[in-house]
DNA sequence: GTCCGGACTGCAATCGTTGCCACATCCGAG
DNA sequence: CTCGGATGTGGCAACGATTGCAGTCCGGAC
């Protein structure tokens, strides 16, 4: 039948010696005299020991496993997210423990109290409300926010200029004697959509233009009806160009304008924020805001090890910037 | 400073019972007077009272999270696997602790490790070698293999019929009068690699052509050179169509013939396993074998569910089918 | 009045590890 | 010779939850 896994018992048996000089032995820390510590050791690896982590947490109240929870788990820019994560956790011997939410304030919920429970020692959210992180910090857990800020209390963060960003994207697109630039995003209360629809706002405010809100579509995630919404913009406002505010909605745009045969960007330009792999393979490929994804990753992985560190160490929010890539989706205005 | 996380014993006390008692009116099992648990229920969440998952797990001796690892967490496929995976469990109430091994047998090791250690119930793998699954299987916790098998130890499975994608690919590219196709495949143990070269090799077979071993091109994963064994593919055999055997050797093939400004399909065709998104969106689609993806997570998922349920019960192996997209990268030979 | 079973509750042991403390040993300094 | 420190080891009590068992209390049946 199943054998019963090894405990620490019974390495220190087999060897010869009591559970607390075993455990001084594997663990490294305490007195223990060479010879034994190899005795130990060389058992353990015969036996197969594997600690027992639960009863290490419960002892030490405390683990090495960190808790990521990102909106999507399916969207790259996601994925590249929590892949710089987990490389920079990775070299410092801490573990990820990764969960993606589908942007669901509950399911965030969830998973924030799963890693209470475990007693991770740290968490890096995109947070998709406050709640969540106000939990945990309020339970003394240090919380990173990648992406987005949206806590009311106060934790590290790593975002990009989104404002920035927008506007230089915008920019573009005036320069291009666009003035009719119709702006898709996300309906969030995300600092990240705020951000970009402000640096919309100041792109064509220093243009002299107004803003036209009829030109504004936010878009629920996941909303049924975003490809119609995107239609309904095309017919009724008809924008000369579209800055979409995200990636997903950069590709339901591009899907509709290529329903509609309307042609890139002789017909109409288009830009996204979050440059991803496609933009640069379809035909023409698509101008887009490059945001240094990995990095962001890295660098809040590396904020929550400094303050693992150190918990007491002074506040920390990162703001990146984003690049402008100019591609083919982005042409002279239709005359 | 950080408060004390709050335990059952403060929740018992609060309310004026045992913790035994209170114990028994959250987890539900056992008598509890009505007006008790509705008591100690009401403490408990007035107090913000988050059980402890390791004292838990240490005293049950198994936990309620399943081990997930895939290969690469930013590629699509396994993305989408995870996805299907997690919802699945998430509905049985259990939770998923996902990994990523980059494909490297050295790191999956380290990963199952953390699983055994953490007392997972169960782990579901897209295996990089045999060890890991083995060690897991002899520790007595189930395992389930998807995409592909590598254990040698017995355990259920979710794979697809790659043998017979590959066969289609190949007969579709075939029916198009191509003679000399390139294949670009994987160079690892895996059993979907073997069935799609083995479908490459049955299709050919069939059409009563000889296997041209020149034609057949093994990358290992994450090669640096991989464009440049593309290119030399191109270069000195000269085929008329590709047969990519994952999404990344698409891709990669893709760019180099996009490079060398190839026209698709008139100069070359080309052939997936494994549709992804860009494939539908490049000029001209890319014609893909594709996978149930979310469907092969799913299924894994209840697999691993049936035998928490009955560990006794019949090994599966389930086999999927593939379907192949016909798209615009794929046309008659040129002559 | 006794007995019985059902409804409930609490005691105490346990899960596997760690870390504090006490103790043992040995060597060199005073 | 004694003392003190360095070195090394084992005992024991936690960590926080669960659970088998042994009660207690009640109402009703005999």
């Amino acid at each position: 039948m199943t054998a019963r896994p090894i405990t620490l018992a019974d390495v220190a048996r087999e060897a010869g010696t009591s559970p607390s000089t075993a455990s001084r032995a594997l663990s490294g820390r305490g007195y223990v005299a060479p010879d034994v510590r190899k005795r130990l050791l060389a058992t353990a690896e015969r036996l197969g020991y594997i600690p027992n982590l639960s009863a290490r947490t419960l002892k030490q109240r405390t683990s090495r496993v960190v808790g990521v929870v990102v909106s999507d788990l399916g969207n790259q820019f996601y994925a590249a997210l929590a892949a710089g994560i987990e490389t920079t956790l990775r070299a410092a011997s801490y573990q990820m423990l990764l969960l993606g939410d589908n942007s669901d304030a509950g399911q965030e919920l969830t998973g924030v109290r799963t890693f209470l429970s475990m007693r991770a020692p740290g968490v890096i959210m995109t947070p998709a409300s406050n709640s969540a992180a106000d939990l945990l910090v309020a339970r003394g857990v240090p919380v990173v926010e990648v992406d987005r800020r949206l806590a009311t209390s106060t934790c590290d963060a790593v975002v990009i200029d989104n404002e920035r960003g927008a506007r230089q994207a915008v920019e573009h697109l005036l320069g291009l004697g666009h003035e009719r630039i119709g702006l898709l995003m996300a309906k969030t209360t995300w600092t990240t959509d705020a951000g970009r629809l402000q640096g919309y706002r100041a792109a064509l405010a220093a243009a002299g233009l107004k803003v036209d809100r009829k030109l504004v579509v936010k878009v629920a995630t996941h909303a049924a009806d975003a490809t119609g919404r995107i239609a309904a913009l095309l017919d009724e406002q008809r924008p000369t160009a579209i800055f979409a505010a995200n990636n997903v909605l950069a590709e339901q745009a591009w899907q509709v304008l290529r329903a509609r045969r309307l042609s890139i960007p002789r017909d109409i330009s288009l830009v996204a924020f979050d440059d991803v792999p496609w933009m640069g393979m379809v035909q023409p490929a698509i101008t887009a805001v490059a945001q240094p994804t990995f990095e962001m990753g890295r660098r809040a992985a590396l904020l929550l090890l400094r303050r693992l560190e150190d918990p007491t160490c002074g506040r920390t929010v990162e703001v990146l910037e984003p690049r402008l890539i100019t591609r083919g989706s982005t042409g002279g205005r239709k005359r």
